[in-house]
DNA sequence: GCGAATTTTTAGGCGCACCTAAAAGTGCCA
DNA sequence: TGGCACTTTTAGGTGCGCCTAAAAATTCGC
């Protein structure tokens, strides 16, 4: 018979980290905003075909990782939720100690952290947390699930979905583009800056006021144009 | 045609993680005795058949890495090498800031450093370099190759070939075998400690005798057994 | 110096994660 | 409500690094 048995093939490289960027991906789509992930929507986001999409449901649902039936969004059942919120305190607890630690700044970090998180043990992971005292906040604000997989979660609203006047503190900034990242940054706005949204519109983007860290003059900032998309890639809260 | 073009594959995973092992393996068996390597070694080395070693072989021979002829012994080329030590590099460095930072013991920090070393980037590793002060050995007392690719070699005898009354200090111990470095560490040997050969048997192994890291008493010091897999593990050198 | 033992290479396959192209299913809307 | 556009799945294929089995080359012992 020419049927083998699957012998002791070294599973060695890591784990399967196509799989878990697959169920990270999956989880970030419902994080902040809960869109129904179809596959074509996965496939963009993670640039692969549709068809890549399907193979890697099925094999996810015999895992008893995602709810996948034909033609309908995926779902991560209750174990990929954790699964996705282990690779994520990965990702977001090695960007905190690349900005504390090595000396990278905010919009350095993803790509090492897309690749580390694969990689680094638990037992390095831990040390690192403990290190770093336990974070619950990477650097672009986004909340780090504890060991245990619980998440804090706070409230917030896409800066593109507030009215004019609304100002509030920038509660967290998507870190999927870095250019976006050095633009803010440059502008002064980071996690933790306050603004107000002074006008917006869809198409052209945004202007706001950014207020200085020392805000005496609450709203007396300087006014800063922020283009449609980081219109959708800033959070903010409304304050106390 | 159904051959349609490589077109644009995502070389994401991390760089050829085998190709680099390959090269490390290689480069590891000309180290500390130059013996030539033949495919059978190498495949016994890193556990593969020794099938995949002349696949890989020609592949690292057609990149310009490794001199390859059938039926030969392989030797690295100059970029090869430039390679090898560049992964080796990484390996120690990291091994290194295990130890020095992250609360590793010594015998702990091969595995994590073998899966790191493929996914680190650059970046990342200069500022652990400089974090750690441009170290030059490993915790097992292996030469760091530095940036630029030069290797600081000291002249070392394997304890297994040195005679009955020699003494020296040791100079490195391989790190192939965690269970043995623990033994050592419990036995007080490590990298710098100075010992002497009271007995020496190839089949039962060795007897040296430790001197105390103060050796007020230069032959006072406990004995202790080695075994013969230790023997050829522990490098040491004669005493200036 | 020649045949046997050992090493190495060749030949053919496998699983993985991806792809393209074609087929099938869904859903909107005139 | 029937079409048609769009989405999703199926079918078939690729490169990579690995494997086993069989063929070929080398080396060793007598």
């Amino acid at each position: 018979m020419s049927i083998p048995e699957p012998v002791a093939r070294r599973t060695q490289p890591n784990a399967d980290s196509a799989a878990e960027d697959y169920l990270k991906t999956i989880y970030h789509h419902t994080e902040w905003q809960s869109a129904p992930v179809t596959p074509s929507v996965l496939a963009a986001t993670m640039g692969v075909a549709p068809s890549s999409v399907t193979e890697m449901a099925k094999k996810l649902s015999a895992a008893g990782l995602v709810n996948y039936e034909p033609y309908k969004p995926l779902t991560l059942t209750a174990e990929g939720t954790a699964r996705a919120r282990g690779v994520i305190r990965r990702h977001r607890l090695i960007e905190t100690w690349l900005v504390d630690e090595m000396g990278y700044d905010w919009h350095e970090v993803h790509d090492e952290a897309e690749v580390l998180e694969h990689s680094i043990s638990d037992r390095l992971l831990d040390a690192i947390d403990s290190r770093l005292g336990h974070p619950t906040r990477d650097p672009h604000g986004d909340p780090i699930p504890s060991a245990d997989g619980s998440v804090e979660s706070s409230p917030a609203l896409l800066l593109s979905q507030a009215a004019i006047g609304t100002s509030g503190m920038v509660v967290r900034i998507s870190d999927r583009d870095p250019s976006l990242l050095l633009s803010l940054a440059a502008a002064g706005i980071r996690p933790s800056t306050t603004l107000s949204v002074v006008s917006r519109d869809a198409s052209t983007g945004f202007i706001v006021r950014v207020a200085g860290a020392t805000e005496s003059d609450a709203d007396g900032g300087p006014l800063v144009p922020v283009s449609a998309s980081g219109g959708s890639s800033i959070w903010i809260s409304a304050p106390a």
